[in-house]
RNA sequence: GCCCCCUUAGCUCAUUUGGUAGAGCAACUGAUUUGUAAUCAGUAGGUGGCCUGUUCGAAUCAGGCAGGGGGCACCA
């Protein structure tokens, strides 16, 4: 005699064990069609899973949002089941759902072409009308693992032999097609609807590790409504418009080319970004205590080995063997040249903390499939320190760095940030009791910031605890920047030491920290953050002077020479060309304020102001809009 | 690094099955002297990523290399 209770808080007793479909039915007629699954004390079923306790019990519709995941996974079988019809042969592997949609790997000689995709996006909704009814079944390990062997299923019958000996094997069967699957499933596979898309054919690795074979993986995207589909389409397109890679060409900032993979030419309005960024970083960095040192590039094999990276990471260094026979490796990193600095001269714990800072440019030999516009490249400028303190500072330290962290971000207007942080990993140096101490000091400094994180368990670095800074962009994707490491391995290592109040010699700890981590993928990430719309005191041009007619190029260019004056990025267009061209095409180099200047401005002293994005002018005294931009150029306050 | 795809004028892209390339924009020249997102006309511009092969003939077919793209793996 289960009683069932609803969402309402209503309680239905039942005679007998009853299924979620009589549940729904037994409230209305239209709900028992909108039904799709269940939620039985918590946890997601069937729609025609039995019921025998008394448990609480919530009709999922398409209402729910868990509705979406559910679309998203049977669409996953309708394309295993399209490419199974029309590629006999073909092996099923894994199909779980992710954002926006679903994949799933299969195992098949010949490779998917962008013409199969069609034709299996074209099956997949015939298979939708089928509209085939959904079944479980509890096998027998035994019996499934042989079933699947001997259709000639082998990746099932490897994932049912690793499936932990407790858990029951269930298949899923949609008509005669079949699938071990935890479920749970749509009654029937019409109810996906069409608002599915199939999006691209990728290689993947079975069960992620590259030294297995390649499997291949089709993506698709799954939504409840046609509506919804063409949104998330949209979305996309609009996304690729402020790719970093075409805005950079298209608005003249850098470029890359193949006799250098990976490594940034930047053009002049390119660097005049990047080198605003630095100065901004810079004196955001002074402010903070920060000593800015400079090592060298270049530096003998012999310290790498010393410092551990020659043993760990060799094969991502660049390395070049001089005419006098040694081999040097280009630095990677920054911090074994900092600590050189540290170890000149005594150090006392007076000194301490001790905040090296540097723009270092380092070079990573990165894996040639990794490489990606200004997001992944193998040489690029770390905006990196190094802090030297005792194991009582970290705490401290750790605070003021997530602080230095945090404002400097809400200065770019990202406002969405959080945190990762990562404790001690399985192989590791360091005392335990170290340990302790430096994971308690970073929780501290995150409970300090009060921003949101997620714990990593045992993600951290073989040398201490971290912290990772992510922040979200306009178009709410999430990009990891900042860094903030305990090292309490190397400042040993390369023999770093400072004689404490007691007189007696200890080693410091050492932080590793970062703001943005690479400074070429931080443009990137403004780039793309901004849709190319830089603001004005990042904007490599930051005004356009456009002069009506010939006779106003004089005024124009006394314009140009008091904002150049102020230090204001100024260019003018003295071409041959109506207003309205000249517009549209500084408009469309996103310089954010144009200048326009005719005879009523020549005359009056006064210009003639428009904002990128804006239709509405602004006409004012020369001397006062040049005083209000000056202010504008400034870089932010934190 | 691995799988699939791509590489044609400065840029964006055409050239259907093999018969040695074409447009728009940009550039240049001329006319026009213009008031808030493209004035008109003309000129010039290409070893079709690179190499090798098949063929009477290759942008087109085959092989190799490089770079790029989408993923996977990697990311001290």
């Amino acid at each position: 005699m289960p009683i069932i209770q609803l969402p309402d808080g209503k309680k239905v007793t039942y005679e007998n064990a009853v299924t979620g479909f009589d549940i729904a039915k037994d409230i209305s007629i239209s709900l028992s069609k909108k039904a799709l699954a269940l939620q039985v004390n918590g946890e997601y079923k069937d729609l025609d899973t039995t019921i025998s306790k008394d448990s609480s019990v919530k009709i999922i519709t398409l209402e729910d949002d868990y509705a979406l995941e559910l679309l998203r996974h049977d669409s996953a079988h309708v394309c295993a089941m399209a490419v199974q019809e029309l590629f006999p042969g073909t092996q099923v592997t894994i199909g779980p759902v992710i954002d926006n949609g679903f994949y799933y790997d299969f195992a098949r000689k010949e490779p998917f072409t962008e013409d199969d995709l069609a034709k299996i996006e074209k099956r997949m909704m015939e298979i939708v009308d089928r509209d085939d009814k959904t079944t479980r079944e509890v096998w027998e390990r035994k019996k499934a693992v042989e079933h699947f062997k001997s259709i000639g299923e082998h990746y099932k019958a490897e994932i049912i032999d690793s499936i932990p000996g407790k858990e029951e094997i269930s298949i899923y069967f949609h008509g005669k097609w079949h699938d071990l699957c935890r479920g749970p499933h749509l009654p029937s596979i019409g109810k996906i609807g069409k608002a599915f898309k199939l999006m691209k054919v990728a290689g993947a690795y079975w069960r992620g590790d590259s030294n297995n074979v390649m499997l291949q993986r089709i993506y698709g995207t799954c939504w409840k409504t046609k509506k919804d589909l063409d949104e998330y389409l949209h979305n996309l397109e609009e996304a690729e418009k402020r790719d970093h890679r075409k805005l950079g060409k298209t608005m003249d900032l850098f470029h890359f080319q193949e006799e250098s993979p990976g490594a940034v030419f930047w053009h002049q309005k390119g660097w005049a970004l990047f080198q605003t960024l630095v100065e901004f970083m810079r004196k955001k960095q002074l402010e903070a205590g920060y000593k800015e040192v400079n090592t060298p590039e270049i530096i003998d094999r012999a310290l790498w080995e010393k410092s551990g990276h020659w043993e760990k990471f060799h094969e991502y260094m660049y390395t070049t063997i001089t005419p006098d026979e040694r081999t040097f490796a280009i630095k990677p990193m920054n911090c074994p040249g900092h600590c050189q600095i540290y170890n000149q001269g005594l150090k006392s714990y007076k000194d301490l903390p001790l905040k090296l800072s540097e723009f270092g440019k380092v070079h990573r030999y990165e894996p040639s499939g990794s490489l990606h516009g200004l997001m992944r490249v193998r040489s690029f400028t770390q905006d990196d320190a190094h802090i030297f303190c005792t194991e009582e500072q970290i705490t401290e330290e750790s605070v003021k760095v997530t602080k230095l962290i945090l404002d400097i971000y809400k200065a770019f207007g990202f406002e969405n940030i959080s945190l990762k942080y990562a404790d001690r990993p399985e192989k590791r140096v360091g005392e335990d009791s170290v340990w302790d101490k430096s994971e308690q000091a970073l929780l501290e400094a995150i409970k300090a910031s009060k921003v949101e994180y997620t714990i990593n368990k045992g993600e951290g670095a073989f040398y201490g605890p971290k912290i990772e800074f992510v922040l979200r962009d306009a178009i709410g994707r999430d990009w990891q920047c900042g860094t903030l490491q305990v090292d309490l391995n190397l400042p040993g290592r390369l023999g770093a030491t400072y004689i404490d109040k007691d007189g007696k010699k200890k080693i410091p700890v050492m932080l590793h920290r970062a703001l943005f981590g690479s400074l070429e993928r931080f443009t990137g990430i403004l780039i793309e953050h901004y849709a190319g719309k830089l603001p004005f005191w990042l904007s490599p041009v930051q005004v356009a002077i456009l002069p009506i007619s010939e006779e106003h190029h004089h005024y124009a260019k006394e314009i140009l020479n008091q904002l150049e004056k102020k230090g204001i990025r100024t260019i003018i267009d003295l071409k041959n060309e109506k207003i309205n061209y000249k517009i549209r095409e500084h408009s469309l180099e996103k310089i954010p304020v144009l200048m326009i200047c005719g005879t009523k401005e020549m005359q009056d002293k006064t210009i003639t102001l428009r904002r990128l994005g804006q239709e509405e002018q602004q006409t004012a005294k020369l001397d006062e809009i040049i005083s209000s931009l000056f202010k504008e150029a400034q870089t932010p306050k934190i």
